[in-house]
DNA sequence: ATTGCTATGTATAAATT
DNA sequence: TAATTTATACATAGCAA
């Protein structure tokens, strides 16, 4: 919609792709206020730019947790459920990362090594002498 | 845009607010897509017409969740319920704890110890010798 | 209600400052 | 680099089927 027609695809002029961007945000941003007005429509719209920066429009007659609540009715996705199940999954899984560390932490310190078995051993002593070396270039 | 200029105000003929709901419905989504596919933009736009008929988009590059997860963060308007944000300083804590755990580890290794003073360095050669001892007892 | 048409108003790509 | 201008492409209001 300029002098030149314009193929839909990823701009690969960063700086002609920034101005584009900050256009037709204002533009989308324009169209989303007047559908609101125009057509009594509810509308959320959230646009994340690549460079991280965030505009949103949502209709003043409602409220972005209303809408994400209608939508989770109208299209019976879930948000908030799927929302946690990820959460917890990332948790189990960063405490499980947590626990190995902590293991690995006690057999470098000594402890709990009853358990393991000649060949983990001697991988930790080398690791110990290794890092004892190392201190030692420090300091010399 | 047409045959004739309009106000921005409700259009009150039903019919004629219907048809020009669906059209600028149409519009919107497909500004969505190509502010996306143009800028490597990421959007979430969900739209509810009066009648309660829902549309959205949702840029494929991302999710609801995420954007939404973006939104929160950038925002910092709360959408979630306590509970999330339980989960969320729960992740957070193990996250720092883990941090913590894989610098002591890399120290024990003797990697990243210039930051460390004397005194520290001291301290993890007595923690490394003391698991070497250890470990020497072990194998004898 | 939905679709297609088309004259006209808007959005915007490129140029310019 | 950012704002302004302008020519052009696009979106759409009103109409018709």
């Amino acid at each position: 919609m300029g002098r030149g027609k314009i193929e839909i695809k990823r701009i690969e002029n960063s700086s002609n792709r920034q101005v584009t961007y900050s256009k037709r945000k204002n533009g989308i941003l324009k169209k989303a206020k007047e559908i609101t007005v125009l057509c009594d429509a509810q509308v959320s719209l959230i646009i994340f730019a690549a460079s991280g920066k965030m505009h949103d429009y949502i209709s003043p007659s409602t409220t972005l947790i209303d809408i994400l609540e209608r939508y989770h009715k109208t299209s019976g996705k879930r948000l908030w459920d799927a929302k946690h199940e990820n959460l917890n999954s990332e948790i189990e899984r960063i405490k499980k990362e947590n626990d190995g560390m902590q293991i690995e932490l006690r057999h470098l310190k000594g402890e709990d090594i009853n358990s393991l078995n000649y060949k983990e051993l001697m991988g930790l002593e080398e690791a110990l002498e290794n890092g004892l070396q190392s201190i030692r270039e420090k300091q010399a």
